[in-house]
DNA sequence: CCTAGCCTCATAT
DNA sequence: TGAGGCTAGG
């Protein structure tokens, strides 16, 4: 489940972009989700037991399009069930059992369509089809990795260990892990939200030097979680103001104080909560997981001594060395333990040859260092995130940084800026200040830089679109219906006209020290680095200088004195006193875009010239980005794809069954069998199928007789036939 | 008024 | 898994 919410909460810490942003770099992803989703387009054929790859070449997609950014993709799958999970994982089997009877039930009253979109939705993603996909990643040298328990944790231990920059998952309990950078919603083109750890503090209200891990993870599983639920009344917004008001750092001990603190006077916070409320805490912080270079389990962080073992068993039960290994690389299966596959990296990979495509701009895929290489290093120099590749092929090509230090807008309450997204207004603004490409590479500086502005403008409202955001509520619906004029300006009654558009920005930037892009117009812009605040590596991680530790120590919240300051200032600031001090700033500070006169005024350009970082970067980017970066996403990607076999499952072409004459025919059979499924179990059970399987025959050959069978097999299972409970109708 | 909880829906081609 | 809508209860 995750952890209901979160998402929408930390909206204040994410921000829209494209993976490209990591090009040169390693990213982790939770399979699970690219394989649920290509699990859609053949459930009936997985729910058939028929042999399909549709899966894999759907996964494939993404892997060939992180490939064509430059970016190292690490798949992690999920391995054995957790203890703490088990009540979890086995409702959710049953709610799939019940929907697949359910579903038979449909097709056989004739009610196809509806039976089909059911069975859909109760498809159960099998290792085997994360074994097909591993293998197929196999061929092409990019590294797989079992997780021992949950993808979650595995993810988590890649980010904080630096050997992935970034996580690409849809499950929001990564954040709770300990990820620092976690890339949500991805689509096939590479958009999708990061969200950053280091702007957690931001969501929660606090100043960041009040801001720790720890607090952030007990609110989330005060505010339920995967592996406790929470108590009546408590979501997200309690659990946080409760963390926020308690300094007791015992959870423990402050747990008793609930009640009193949220004025919720029937809420029983009982011993038992407690106890499991730090065993939950227990299984985010040391769950079990493998560290490549070691090749053996690790805990994701040391437990201290106060640790109990039962709590820790509660985390993942450690397992011999060997089997871990073999585990972790995919040749076991998790569940049954068995042995299904042979692949050892440390012969496989030497023997490979790269693997070769047509793309117009490499003749080869960049052969990545695999992490089961002995020698493997761990990227020193992390991937440029400030680079972005356009997907915005009218504006490519321009490029505009906004140093928003200087411009030091103040924090827009979400509910204001929300109301303020006006579309007709930022396309008006697009089409003003556009220019098709030929001009684009002869402008002068100040061209681009009013531009700029204004597309950032409209970047930052496209921002206000993301999904994160779109949930908010919207105080000012009931009252305005027409929005030509800010909301937020009707409210405080009087039309500050000449700074209205700057109401407009949102925070996009958190640090003075972090520099914006526009979304429309970032390329390949070398910008200058924060200073990285490093943690000593936890005795866990491999030594490397890139090892951040996963629970802060004073140190690592160290930052610099400005940003101290600039949070203060976000954090203490109402409304009101942003709009003055909007114009104190504009008074004071020489660099403030003046929006509203969209730059219009020779001064105006001479002080956005100074925004620029500096103009011999600018240049640079802007050839390189000539040079090396595609047009347009899609065409990169498209290359790529259809070098993309699989010959271990080119032998399945032959083996097309129609699929609805298959789940027909389970109707039919049925019906013949007096129409309920009590019979179908009976018969299922006795072995006598003889329609089944002379229909399922006449379409597979013979050399995939036992996969026939097999699919049987399946097909029977996936309507609960082997079950000895029947309907309850 | 806000919050949390419950319900339904979608995920691909 | 999340998104989004709707509602009862504090
Ligand atoms: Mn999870």
């Amino acid at each position: 489940m995750g952890i209901t919410g979160l998402l929408p909460f930390l909206e204040k810490a994410s921000t829209k972009g494209n993976i490209s942003q990591f090009a040169g770099g390693t990213v982790a992803i939770d399979t699970y989700c690219w394989l649920h989703k290509g699990a859609f387009s053949c459930a009936e054929k997985l729910a058939l037991g028929q042999p399909t790859d549709a899966y894999v070449t759907y996964c494939m997609r993404f892997v060939n399009m992180l490939l064509g950014n430059n970016i190292k993709p690490i798949l992690v799958f999920d391995g054995c069930h957790l203890p703490a999970k088990k009540d979890t994982e086995s409702k959710r089997r049953e709610l799939r059992d019940k929907n697949r009877k359910k579903a038979a039930e449909l097709i056989r009253l004739g009610q196809v369509a509806d039976g089909k979109n059911l069975l859909r939705r109760s498809i159960d993603i099998s290792h085997e089809m994360a074994l097909n996909l591993i293998k197929a990643c196999h061929e092409r040298n990019i590294d797989c990795i079992v997780a021992p328990y949950e993808a979650d944790s595995q993810l988590a231990y890649l980010n904080i260990s630096g050997i992935a920059d970034v996580i690409i998952t849809e499950d929001s309990d990564l954040t709770l892990f300990g990820c620092k950078k976690i890339f949500f919603k991805m689509d096939v083109a590479g958009n999708g939200v990061l969200v950053e750890q280091d702007r957690f503090h931001l969501a929660m209200g606090v100043r960041s030097e009040h801001f720790s891990m720890d607090k952030f993870r007990y609110m989330c599983i005060l505010s339920g979680c995967d592996y406790l639920p929470s108590l009546p009344g408590i979501g997200l917004v309690k659990a946080c103001k409760f963390i926020n008001k308690t300094a007791e750092t015992d959870m423990h001990k402050a747990l008793t104080r609930l009640s009193s603190y949220l004025n919720m006077k029937s809420l029983d916070v009982s011993i038992e909560y407690r106890d499991a409320f730090l065993r939950a805490d227990v299984t985010f912080k040391h769950q079990l997981v493998f560290c490549p270079f070691k090749r053996k389990q690790v805990r994701l962080t040391p437990p201290t001594t106060d640790v109990t073992p039962e709590q820790l068993h509660y985390a993942g039960k450690e397992m011999p060395d060997d089997l871990a290994w073999q585990l972790a690389i995919g040749n076991y299966d998790p569940m049954s333990l068995k042995k299904i596959h042979d692949y050892d990296p440390d012969t496989y990979a030497s023997g490979k040859s790269i693997t070769r495509t047509n793309s117009w701009k490499a003749a080869t895929v960049v052969k990545h260092d695999s992490i089961w290489n002995t020698d493997f290093k761990i990227n020193k120099k992390p991937p440029k995130e400030d680079k972005q590749t356009t997907l915005w092929p009218d504006t490519f090509g321009k490029v505009t940084i906004l140093k928003t230090s200087d411009i030091a807008l103040p924090l827009t309450s979400p509910k204001r800026s929300y109301e303020e997204v006006n579309e007709m207004e930022q396309e008006e603004m697009i089409k003003l200040y556009t220019r098709n490409k030929s001009e684009s590479n002869k402008r002068s500086c100040s061209d681009v830089d009013v531009s700029n502005l204004q597309l950032d403008t409209s970047g930052l409202e496209e921002r206000e679109k993301s999904p994160i955001l779109v949930r908010r509520a919207n105080p000012f619906a009931k009252t305005t219906k027409s929005l030509e004029i800010s909301p937020s300006l009707l409210d405080k009654g009087k039309n500050r006209s000449k700074f209205r558009n700057l109401a407009r920005f949102r925070p996009t930037v958190v640090d003075n020290n972090i520099l914006t892009e526009s979304k429309f117009f970032a390329q390949t812009t070398d910008l200058p680095k924060l200073p990285n605040f490093k943690n000593c590596a936890t005795a866990n991680y491999p030594a490397t200088e890139k090892c951040y530790g996963l629970y802060q120590s004073a140190d690592s919240k160290a930052h610099t004195a400005e940003a101290l300051e600039y949070d203060n200032y976000l954090l203490s600031r109402t409304d009101d006193q942003q709009l003055e001090c909007k114009e104190l700033d504009i008074k004071n500070e020489r660099r403030i875009p003046a929006v509203e006169d969209r730059m219009e005024t020779s001064q105006n350009h001479a002080v956005i010239q100074e925004s620029c970082i500096s103009e011999s970067t600018y240049e640079e980017t802007v050839t390189e980005m000539h040079g090396a970066l595609p047009v347009a996403e899609e065409e990169s990607t498209s290359d790529l794809q259809p070098n993309y076999t699989k010959p271990n499952l080119l032998q399945w072409k032959n083996t097309k069954v129609n699929s609805s004459t298959a789940l027909l025919s389970i109707g039919v059979l049925n019906s013949q069998n007096n129409g309920t499924l009590r019979a179908m179990q009976g018969a299922a059970k006795t072995n006598r199928l003889p329609r089944t399987r002379s229909v399922n025959k006449k379409f597979q050959p013979v050399k995939r007789k036992s996969q026939v069978e097999q699919g049987q097999q399946c097909l029977l299972s996936s309507f609960g036939f082997q079950k000895k409970t029947g309907l309850q109708h």
